[in-house]
DNA sequence: GATTAGCACTCACCTGAAGAGAGTGCTAAC
DNA sequence: GTTAGCACTCTCTTCAGGTGAGTGCTAATC
């Protein structure tokens, strides 16, 4: 891939910044006037059929300007793009919200907060991927009767998380018997991760139990559940912002998203893709088809240093990528530090 | 109110009717030739301008047929109606969901996945006010340690609703003490509703139990949080369903509406609002500006007979009303059964 | 007196033509 | 290598005319 000359380079960004902020293809002129470049239209005309060749600009119609192509803007987002400080506002508004979500314990809500916070600021939909409780390691669990057939089984993670579970018992045990299968399972699986519970592991751990195995049947199919990928809850917010996108008048767009949106199990799927770190994927760079006029940019949030979840924005390609990453990084920040104190 | 003759009534019947198929205004002749009224277009244009002059009919414009106004569609509600039976297709689906429904334990996923068969069925978007804890009954109560500072409370209703709140404990309490504390709240409170659990109430127990009071605070925090309303929540189903309609291909009202569904507080309201049967409201009969364009048809789902919450489909004014009622009475009856047997 | 046929009229909607405006690509001059 | 000039392209808006569905009124009919 041949590397762009700086005034290239130059006229990228300012196409770039411009279609961002206007959503109209961007002229030649325009950029000779509106951006700091000594060169007049005509020679940005020229240089704008190179990018076009390139395949880093599209021209929707010949006679109109330009606009990026989804390489255009995966260049922008590489190498040409600011870093940008939060305004005054926003950095307000943040530390409000956060003092407020002091107050809660849930961490889900915590989370859920958070994605709306981060819709309200950024203007975008967000999405959050909660906690991942496969993610987490194994605190404790408890057993508590309710009835002659049915108990209550409540797992509490190494972060905190909790995870309640009604379970039929075969036959009633009496609260002695619950205690010891219970303590027993606590020393045995003590530290470690939810996901290692693997059904081996418990095959193993079951004949140590022989005993008592009727209603191991019903906790080993609850901790197989757990260490499988059904906890995959997503959050959304500002999900009507996507209607302030003149890229979305068209219905039919709409219908797409909003119907993904539904799918929670899809969502999550596009969150638990990413890497670790901050993450942008442009266009059709996204795996879901619905997705192919969006970028989304996501972050992972932690708790004790563990990263347990997601969280993004997503909106049109022409997203203002520097804002939306500057605002990502400080919500993350102070999620994480919010969760640290639970 | 002049009660309509038979005549207006049949040709209001028949307008209505062919409005909720067709979405176009209807004029005479459509209803002279489609539907069995003996009478010739001129007939049913004279009787269609005095249901105009009383109200039940509104002209969009001079030159067009006539639509249904809000209080056309409340007499055809009332008293026009016919009951319809549900299709083998739409029978055969239900049994098929709950069938399915059966496997699970949580009520709140249960009362989900139904919204969501709801939105399906109907092909309008479907809410729940998903149990309410306050209508039910104190069951037992456990305290499970997390570590020094911090224990989770398990609140299990006599409907075997459960629901977990991690508090901060002002000193470490033995789990003798911990023990002593809870079983003394379990049979103080057993059997009494959530919502009688009054602060005045709760303050003459905390009398008797003095000498444990530091972690009473939290504890009983905790549960007046439970009897205050703050727990109604609200699943949605099909929120893209609503872009099928032709009233909504308005972008404007179409974000009212989403920016509503994402405001779970105002939905409760409204939920909430209705008698415990079904309940029909139409138009700006409804407390919320943004359902002014909406029709609102819901009712309660039962847990031991005892109404815990309110299931109900919104869509526009112009809602097949006959359909959706049949399917609501269907999908509750099967609902009730399901929970009843949890 | 109720019903109907006939007719002029209204109004939304579609279509096609004309005109404006933005922006391009190419050529020739600087 | 850069720029000015110019013809050309293409979209978008506007407007006029035509079409069709449906009405309200009047006069004839049952």
């Amino acid at each position: 891939m041949a590397v762009l000359n700086e005034r290239k380079q130059k006229i990228l960004h300012a196409v770039v910044t411009d279609y961002i902020q206007t959503a109209e293809p961007v002229g030649s002129r325009t950029i000779s006037r509106h951006y700091q470049i000594a060169l007049s239209a005509a020679t940005i005309r020229n240089e704008m059929a190179d990018l076009e060749e390139l395949g880093f600009l599209l021209q929707p119609h010949t006679s109109a300007g330009r606009i990026p192509s989804q390489r255009g803007y995966r260049f922008y987002v590489d190498s040409l793009m600011d870093t940008v400080q939060l305004g005054k506002q926003e950095e307000n508004y943040l530390r409000r919200v956060f003092t407020q979500l002091k107050k809660m314990r849930e961490i889900n809500q915590i989370v859920q907060q958070t994605a709306k916070a981060l819709s309200v600021i950024t203007r975008y939909t967000s999405m959050v991927l909660a906690p991942q409780l496969k993610r987490s390691a194994f605190g404790q669990m408890r057993l508590i009767p309710m009835n002659e057939e049915q108990a209550l089984v409540v797992l509490i993670t190494d972060t905190g998380y909790i995870k309640n579970k009604v379970i039929d018992m075969p036959r009633a045990l009496s609260q002695e018997e619950l205690d010891r299968i219970v303590s027993f399972l606590n020393t045995e699986l003590s530290g470690l991760t939810i996901s290692s519970l693997t059904p081996s592991r418990l095959r193993k751990l079951r004949r140590d139990l022989y005993k008592q195995v009727d209603i191991l049947d019903s906790l080993f199919a609850m901790l197989e559940e757990c260490s499988g990928q059904q906890e995959n809850k997503v959050f959304l917010g500002g999900t009507s912002n996507i209607l302030d996108q003149p890229e979305f008048k068209d219905m039919e767009k709409v219908k797409h998203l909003l119907t993904l949106f539904e799918e929670g199990e899809k969502l999550s799927v596009v969150l638990e893709g990413a890497g670790e770190g901050i993450s942008i994927s442009i266009g059709t760079e996204n795996v879901i088809n619905e997705m192919s006029d969006c970028s989304l940019i996501t972050a992972s949030y932690s708790l004790h240093g563990r990263p347990i979840g997601r969280i993004g924005v997503l909106g049109p390609t022409r997203m203002e990528y520097a804002r939306v990453v500057a605002i990502v990084e400080e919500i993350v920040k102070h999620l994480n530090n919010l969760l640290c104190s639970l």
